[in-house]
DNA sequence: GACTAGAGTTAGAATAATTCCAAACTCCAC
DNA sequence: GTGGAGTTTGGAATTATTCTAACTCTAGTC
């Protein structure tokens, strides 16, 4: 079983799991960010799946976006005015946005301190997820 | 010495110092911003300043806003795709953002959660400012 | 007190990102 | 094979923001 198989089953059963269909276009799509995990915005993910299916619009990457959004395979990412981002990583983590070159990198969280983060909440206040973005500059060693 | 009086003079000196000018205009949209605390839009802020100065464009209020965030008086808040949202919170703080009504509240931060958040950072990272955003529902006592 | 250069304001045009729309297409289930 | 839901597509529409060029104000200078 191929990383790539892999892939592929796990999107199928998500979207089979929302009553959605796999079409190539969203596959593309889906693995486009898989392979190239730089938070690319759609028209960034548009150009790249061209490659793969010329004749895909720009309108059909943002409803595959959006419908890998909905079942829970990708994150949108918003930190600034601009094009939204795109993340397929699931796992909790934070962005750090290097205001230099504008790359964004992935931060993982460790559990603790997610729910240290959460204490600062007073009562009546109930988050379901967080967002963490630093920005900064990233130096040497990357 | 009016909390209003202390406004200007602040907004006076915070803008002296950056070698520009206290116009009527950037008086209003910061009193605006510092009366009804709710994070509002450009728009919203054009609404609101025109009770006091029924010519202001919004050009000009886009002017204004981008010049109190330039002086560190405001801060510029982008937590999803629309319009940027403005607070004039100089604390360091999170936001919580109630996905149901749409509402953002300040949350306050211990100085010290902020230092061991920063110690998730790999070396090579460099933040110099961290934003968190909650996202959820809240309850009863607001 | 008038004069002027630069700073600030303004309305409207332009731009960028995204969403909407209606038509064409695909894929099964019958 | 047909029908219908789900999907894709190009282009128009929308939204938020920025740009532009003209106008206005202000702080010095004479
Ligand atoms: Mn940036
Ligand atoms: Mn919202
Ligand atoms: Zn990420
Ligand atoms: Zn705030």
């Amino acid at each position: 079983m191929t990383p790539n198989t892999l892939n592929s089953e796990s999107l199928a059963q998500k979207l089979a799991h929302s009553g959605l269909r796999n079409t190539p276009q969203r596959e593309v799509v889906y693995t486009a960010l898989l392979t190239k995990r730089d938070h690319p915005t759609a028209d960034e993910v548009h150009a790249r799946v061209r490659a793969d299916l010329p004749t895909i619009s720009l309108a059909t990457v943002y409803n595959c976006l959006e419908t890998l959004v909905q079942c829970d395979l990708v994150r949108a990412v918003n930190f600034e005015r601009g094009p939204t981002r795109y993340c397929p990583n699931l796992a909790p983590h934070a962005h750090f946005h290097d205001e230099a070159t504008g790359a964004t990198f992935d931060i993982d969280l460790p559990t603790g301190l997610i729910s240290k983060i959460k204490d600062v909440l007073p009562p009546g206040y109930d988050a379901d997820a967080i967002d963490i973005i630093f920005r900064g500059k990233t130096t040497a060693t990357r």
